[in-house]
DNA sequence: AAATCGGGGTG
DNA sequence: CACCCAGATTT
């Protein structure tokens, strides 16, 4: 048995003719999105590729149109996006999570602009091993770039893609799965991906398979009846597609906590970055791990961000419900009023294992200052 | 290899 | 409420 035993039992299928049905029912079928605005076969602005590439990952096309035309709307280029300050664009990335991607954007923003030539504009790196270098950018999005704004023959492989090859060859693993054989089960995926983008329309065809994979090859009823491909697709021929791709297994995680509101006698909230369970590297409200219906003392773990004889009130103010990927948080809302003004003598010295910030907020701008639903949802329960 | 990271939309 | 969605990074 030889490692390519995979390719020898299942024939090819993306053909060169299978490939032109694919085009064909492509240019009949491209939806109007705001970062393909020039026709198909122009090639994209490799800015504009990275930016609406990243905000797709693991959100929905409908969500990420509207963020990414404000986006360019602010930030048009990459020297524009390099000299923003990071609070500035986590609120450009206010409602789409995974916070990591607009902080990797911007490191990534600074260092490309910080590459770039004396009279020339900033120019995204034009190969792979360059671009997998730079932060946030990983297989996926490098192949992105290179091949709908370079127009490279580089393969892309992302969710879309890998639920049609599933169903093409009934493929019964997922890329994420452990190896079997001699072969990875990743790599098999990739190279189908990489027959698929051996060729001068490399770009169409990525393009093309995203786009079937979301409006047609969905995840749930997939409409067959009017995919280019169903002639050579396997699991339709065999009436399989809901088997197709196997359903991967994920462990729910349950967590309760309490969450601080501390108010200053001056009327501000204490806000911390770093050092946190939930929302790391990020500005959120302190809050801590605590047992159900144990509010109704401060907890001991409170005093790592306040000194407990400055505190004038404590008030219960409600529980609420926030998930964040697999962890389903419940989590009690406290409002804490101090006696004294903000000041640095309410930070902890001696607790904090990871680097921590605290900053004092003023109550007034509170709101749009968290870029993160869950400290909303707590102040949405102390003052709304 | 497995865990981690958010929020909005949908049925 | 459960599930889905154009992945990358860390452990």
């Amino acid at each position: 048995m030889t490692e390519r035993n995979h390719f020898l039992i299942f024939p090819r299928i993306m053909t060169p003719d299978s490939l032109k049905r694919l085009r064909e029912w492509f240019r009949a079928n491209a939806a109007e999105l705001p970062w393909r605005p020039a026709g198909l076969d122009a090639p994209r602005d490799p800015y504009a590729v990275w930016i609406s590439e990243t905000m797709l990952q693991q959100t929905q096309v409908s969500t990420v149109r509207d963020y990414f035309t404000r986006w360019m709307k602010r930030f048009p280029d990459v020297e524009a996006l390099a000299k923003a300050e990071e609070a500035e664009v986590f609120k450009y990335w206010q409602g789409l999570g995974y916070y990591s991607r607009a902080r990797n954007i911007l490191k990534t923003a600074k260092i490309v602009a910080a590459l770039r030539q004396a009279q020339e504009p900033c120019k995204m790196p034009e190969t792979r091993k360059e671009l997998e270098a730079l932060p946030g950018i990983g297989a996926y999005t490098a192949g992105a770039i290179l091949s709908l704004a370079y127009h490279q023959r580089e393969a892309i492989l992302d969710g879309n893609l890998v639920r049609i090859f599933s169903r093409l060859y009934e493929l019964d693993f997922l890329p994420t799965d452990k190896g079997s054989a001699n072969k990875n089960c990743t790599e098999i995926y990739w190279e189908y991906a990489r027959e698929v983008a051996d060729s001068p329309k490399a770009y169409m065809h990525n393009e093309a398979l995203m786009e079937l994979g979301r409006t047609v090859c969905k995840t749930k009823s997939p409409l067959c009846e009017t995919c280019p491909l169903r002639g050579e697709c396997r699991a339709f021929q065999e009436c399989r597609t809901t088997e197709f791709p196997p359903a991967k297994k994920r462990t729910e995680k349950s967590w309760h906590g309490t969450v601080l509101v501390v108010e200053s006698a001056d009327e501000k909230i204490l806000a911390v970055n770093g050092g946190q369970k939930f929302l790391d590297k990020q500005l959120a409200l302190p809050h801590f791990e605590s047992a159900r219906h144990a509010t109704v003392a401060l907890p001991a773990k409170a005093e790592d961000y306040i000194n407990a004889d400055e505190v004038k009130s404590v008030e219960y103010c409600g529980t609420f419900r926030h998930s964040i990927t697999v962890h389903k948080i419940e989590c009690d809302v406290l409002h804490v009023q101090l006696l004294t003004k903000a000041k640095a003598s309410h930070l902890p010295t001696e607790n904090s294992d990871k680097p921590t910030a605290f900053e004092w907020i003023e109550k007034a701008k509170a709101f749009e200052t968290f870029a993160n639903s869950f400290s909303l949802k707590a102040l949405k329960k102390v003052f709304c």
